[in-house]
DNA sequence: GGCCTAATTCAACATGTGTTGAGCGCAGGA
DNA sequence: TCCTGCGCTCAACACATGTTGAATTAGGCC
């Protein structure tokens, strides 16, 4: 054991208020995201977090109400905009949009490692909730749109289906199970490897 | 029956052995595949699994040992031989591989609604075992085989990495998450449009 | 400096978990 | 028919979980 961040073998914790500035409300929440991460929502437990944040687990009902908060607040918002990403992804050209996307994909999980992403995922069995969630962002909020912009027939829910499996399947390897080179490849690898793909998904023949 | 006054609700067990050649033990075996599959390991409780067998939740030690066991059982032991599959899936013409292994693909899951798929998804985070296996399985045991036939530069593990993406993906808004249309769009429908894919990863230019 | 409020720890509770041992009763052979 | 053994239920245990209330201390305002 002693996977945890504390360090010291006698932290000497005295009750009342704690001296100094310390902001335990943003260390639960990183240390939250972290655990979440590796455990998925069920595995991870309140003592867990609190371990790793250094204080006692009364203060995540203390912040937050209660773990189901927690994880709202830590990994059900996304650490970026999906809306501007969509809105600047479809400036450029439409003949390389399928590269741009996977561009666009990776930077921005890889900026904090996937973490969401595979706490996401590693949850969708014990919330309901999560699985809706994820429906609802790749297929309405994402690539619903991109493609809906494009084709006006029956087949532009299809199309986004077939996108939003490619870049699950894609973040799956890269982020949760870390198959090996897809988890170390560099981004312009994978973008030149998928992009066709998602390029035909979107505009090409699928019938 | 209860024709008399005292009317009980319950169906009155008793103690002691089941009039009946009662089989229990395929029955639990049932039961954990269902409940294993909507739940995940964690979410699924031996006490749930027993209630659905219609049995008392102590027959889980007696037939199998404990709940690792029976998930061991009912779940980690595929319902079809992969490498007879595989066999199958390389006699034909190389030019439409990708089609054949995708119609192969959905059929063998789809005979059993992919209930393992999902169960194996959904216990990801619980148990590190079921990565290891799903990677082992994807990547070497599967693709590997298919793409090291037929590459022997450098670009044979990416391949495998690429097609296994795209099938985990599948499987995930086919039989995970649900997405619509992908998990009730007939099997030739997909076969048509990722097909193509498969095969451009196998054989086409990958960068 | 003294007081009030907020921040924090601690101990405990209620609940749900997997597992165990004891005892009961039908099945099948003698 | 009796007897042994296996199938089965029941009650309970030991443990881990999320959550709560009381107790305690520090910070900030007058």
């Amino acid at each position: 054991m002693g996977h945890d961040g504390t360090v010291t073998a006698e932290p000497e914790r005295r009750r009342g208020r704690r001296p100094g500035g310390a902001d335990t409300r943003a260390a639960l929440l990183t240390a939250a995201r972290a655990v979440f991460t590796e455990s998925g929502y069920d595995g991870a437990t309140v003592r867990a977090i609190a371990r790793r944040a250094g204080v006692d687990p009364a203060m995540v009902n203390h912040w937050f109400g209660g773990k189901e908060a927690l994880f709202a607040e830590a990994v059900l918002h996304l650490p970026f905009n999906p809306k501007a990403l969509i809105a600047e992804i479809l400036k450029g050209d439409r003949e390389v949009l399928g590269e741009r996307i996977i561009r666009t994909f990776l930077t921005n999980w890889d900026a904090q490692d996937g973490g969401v992403f595979a706490a996401m995922i590693r949850s969708v069995s014990a919330h309901e909730q999560v699985a809706n969630a994820l429906r609802e962002f790749f297929v309405h909020q994402v690539f619903g749109q991109i493609v809906s912009a494009m084709h006006d027939d029956g087949s532009a829910l299809l199309r986004a289906n077939l996108v939003a499996s490619q870049m699950i399947g894609l973040g799956m390897v890269r982020y949760v199970a870390r198959f090996d080179p897809a988890s170390t490849a560099d981004v312009e690898t994978l973008v030149a490897a998928i992009g066709p793909t998602i390029q035909r998904y979107l505009t090409g023949p699928i019938g």
